[in-house]
DNA sequence: AAGATCCATACCTCGTTGGCTATGAATCTG
DNA sequence: CAGATTCATAGCCAACGAGGTATGGATCTT
């Protein structure tokens, strides 16, 4: 079982990946076509990229006649801020423990 | 030119790699023996990953006798704050777009 | 000095993956 | 209805990467 992290860096790690989550974020729902245009790569890749960042979580699809719209999943990168605030915080707690060593240390 | 975010998000996607940061950020400076321990793969390979969060300007490492000494370095996360901080905020202006929009349709 | 310990590097292997083309299903359009 | 368009899936391949073992350099320890 992967763990939920895991497919949330792995699918930003890729460089085309995350370059069209950036358009997505940037401009909006896109169609698969349109982000096709600026991807650099051909057509089945940039689907299947999108399959991988909707089953992260970081995009929804949305039919509209032989159209799909794909746009970013609403609180997709919260747990990236999560993640990222506790590690600060693991951090800043080490720091203020040093902090109050030191302060004990002066008197 | 592998732009500095790759290897910011190529760092933290692996599950090894990532806990071995995520034991720096709670427990402080390890060595590589200790980090050993509890990675659950042998000490070349944890000293490859130490190598790569290194190169990623994740950690930082100190030299003591035959130890080697590895740490969170200062900063290491701003990057990833600010490429997150910069994606919702893409998201949340086009977000206030629409809100002005609704308003002013409401009139 | 000899052995033990710590770490990094070299080398190999195998699974993963990002790219392609080909194709088919579904939907417009003439 | 026939062709065109949009997208997803399947199959394939080359490259990368994460794992291992083997080894050597450097440093304690006795």
């Amino acid at each position: 079982m992967p763990e939920a992290h895991d497919m949330l860096f792995r699918s930003l790690a890729d460089p085309t990946r995350r370059a069209i989550f950036e358009r997505l974020c940037r401009d909006g729902e896109q169609t698969v076509g349109a982000l096709t245009v600026h991807a650099g790569v051909s057509q089945p890749v940039v689907s299947k990229h999108l399959a991988i960042l909707k089953q992260a979580g970081l995009v929804r699809d949305r039919h509209e006649g032989r159209n799909t719209h794909y746009s970013v999943q609403l609180g997709a990168l919260a747990p990236l801020i999560d993640w990222t605030s506790e590690m600060a915080g693991f951090w800043q707690s080490r720091f203020d423990d040093l902090e109050d060593l030191l302060k004990r240390m002066d008197q």
